[in-house]
DNA sequence: CTGAAAGCGCTTACAG
DNA sequence: CTGAAAGCGCTTACAG
């Protein structure tokens, strides 16, 4: 390590490690990269010099050569940028931050709010500046993932994409499967006129949880009323706006399912400010186990997204992806967690 | 545009707007630097090729040739990682990569959990991957900071830096001034036995939020009584052990100033358990004004930080800082903002 | 104001 | 298994 003149250390490159190590420069980029063709005694004068003149490789001039950026961007377009609200934003971020560090590779944070950002955003990543994309969008067809999958750049997105041609990976949970999970412990909880605040229709999870609350009041034998179904927004005041639009045109409900548990935090509010108690005169039951589930009294009883495994599967398809493999969709299952509300 | 053989495009580079604008290289770089000994007519002839071909920098070679990374870090280091599930979080993070963005700077984030984390990162730091670090520690003298420092990295830290020999920048909200405003809106709301939790005293902020109650106890000619006062850790769960402690050990309290919202949702809950009214029986105060503010029943009287106008000074200050100006401290006001439990 | 050229630090066929 | 060398796409003194 030299001093320049600014007083910042120059870093050693992989020539001070060759001169160091008596080897070639090739040969120390070969150890660098998989260590195939490179003799025990070569690798171990390497090694040596390596931890000797304190080398790390400068990733710029990598990129420069392969063409890769070895880095990732984490990508929340527009309309779910309220996502950035919601407790469940934070663990999937930090889950996909910390499973692409074990891979070395750092995540780019992009917020596409305008369409300026957009635009701006999306030529930033065809220009090869990432090697892939995590997109957090619930938009139903956004335009962002149609543009970047036609330029090619591998992505996966959070959420099972609505309309046919989904042509990029997703990870998604089991959206239909827990809504009829928690629309049968309602029941088998003794509910019989149970209310819905779902999800916005247009974007991923929405249809599929309103589908699995159909799904089992129809198996049940219960009719279908229109009243009984409300759409939220996924945030905490759509919550508080569905329930009293439910207590109006529905005061005899004696169950709500909420599609997130944000919008259940502002049901039960309603609720209770309403005079009903939460569970005895109405159960609610959310989606998501976020860390808001236990910040209310009742504590939520909710269907659990393995948001952890969520943001595993994301950062394993998206490397799969970069290495050659074709997009896929994985499914997870979701999980009851029974607490007080219902 | 040419198309290689994996199918992903090629980008045109310096070379093909060069051809294009029928200018040399190093005429289309000056332009892309800044315009300076570029003739107009060269400048119009480059614009034209830059948006005919579609050109855009590939900043690995820039970033090569000139040593900069034009990329920052957000680095949040252990102690603090608890953060990740405080609301304020979600603020500056967003706040900060909006900013960046104004600039054309990628954020990098950054989560150093464990110590080898801590050695891995501040060795990617290091080796200049990126020309700066917002830091998020409230870890007096962490270590991290005193690495990153004195290997000349510019830095900007969120909070003020416990210790006297603070090196580096910082944005902070001024504690001791909301805590005083807070306490003496109690007073002026009639009461008199007021309990304070305190956030993690070897954090920033904790100490000057303290500071700024007892000023005010003194101040109005009250009594400090040592069983007013308990340490919590800026989580719910700590303000629910708070309430707890505090209920027990001065069960005659009539006002709780609490150092963080998230840690007066968990006060407040335990209080209205343990069947006391808020504000009735005992007003509640809190600080941040996070989004927790508003979730509960009854919504939070605050001290508002301003974490957007934090947000944006941090990075201003790291790009000063990045450009060569000294390091400097900020605080920002606060604001209290009345609502329901006091 | 402009062009030719060196150089940034790597990777990767190519020859041996 | 290894070295010499070209090349990745920029920037920046240097000469003119």
């Amino acid at each position: 390590m030299t001093t320049s003149p600014n007083g910042r250390r120059k870093p050693p490159t992989i020539h001070d490690v060759a001169r160091e190590a008596g080897v070639s420069r090739g040969t120390v980029s070969r150890f660098l990269n998989g260590g195939h063709y490179v003799s025990p005694a070569a690798r171990t004068a390497v090694e040596t010099a390596i931890r000797k003149t304190g080398y790390v490789v400068n990733r710029h001039a990598r990129s420069l050569s392969t063409g890769r950026s070895d880095s990732v961007a984490f990508l929340l377009t527009e309309p779910q940028e309220k996502f950035f609200e919601d407790p469940n934003f934070n663990v999937l971020l930090r889950g996909c931050t910390e499973h692409l560090a074990r891979h070395d590779i750092p995540l780019l944070l992009m917020l596409a709010s305008s369409k300026d950002d957009r635009r701006r955003l999306t030529r930033y990543i065809t220009s090869g500046h990432v090697d892939g994309v995590l997109l957090v969008s619930n938009h139903s067809g956004d335009p962002v993932a149609a543009e970047l999958r036609s330029a090619g750049i591998p992505l996966v997105a959070c959420g099972k994409p609505l309309g046919t041609a989904s042509t990029y990976s997703y990870v998604a949970a089991a959206d239909r499967d827990g809504a009829q999970e928690m629309v049968r412990h309602l029941i088998a909880r003794g509910r019989r006129r149970i209310a819905m605040v779902t999800g916005p229709l247009d974007a991923p999870g929405g249809p599929d949880r309103l589908a699995g609350y159909r799904d089992v009041l129809t198996e049940a034998g219960l009719p279908h009323d229109p009243a009984l179904v409300v759409e939220g927004d996924y945030r905490r005041t759509g919550g508080e706006d569905a329930a009293r639009r439910l207590l109006s045109q529905a005061p005899d409900i004696d169950a709500v399912f909420v599609a997130s548990d944000l919008m259940a935090l502002g049901v039960v509010n309603t609720l209770q400010k309403s005079g009903r108690s939460v569970p005895d005169d109405i159960a609610v039951g959310g989606f998501d186990d976020s860390a808001a589930a236990t910040s209310i009294t009742p504590a939520l009883t909710t269907m659990r997204q393995p948001y952890d495994r969520i943001s595993a599967e994301m950062v394993r398809m998206l490397l799969a992806q970069i290495a050659g493999e074709d997009p896929a969709g994985v499914i997870l299952p979701t999980e009851l967690v029974v607490r007080e509300s219902a």
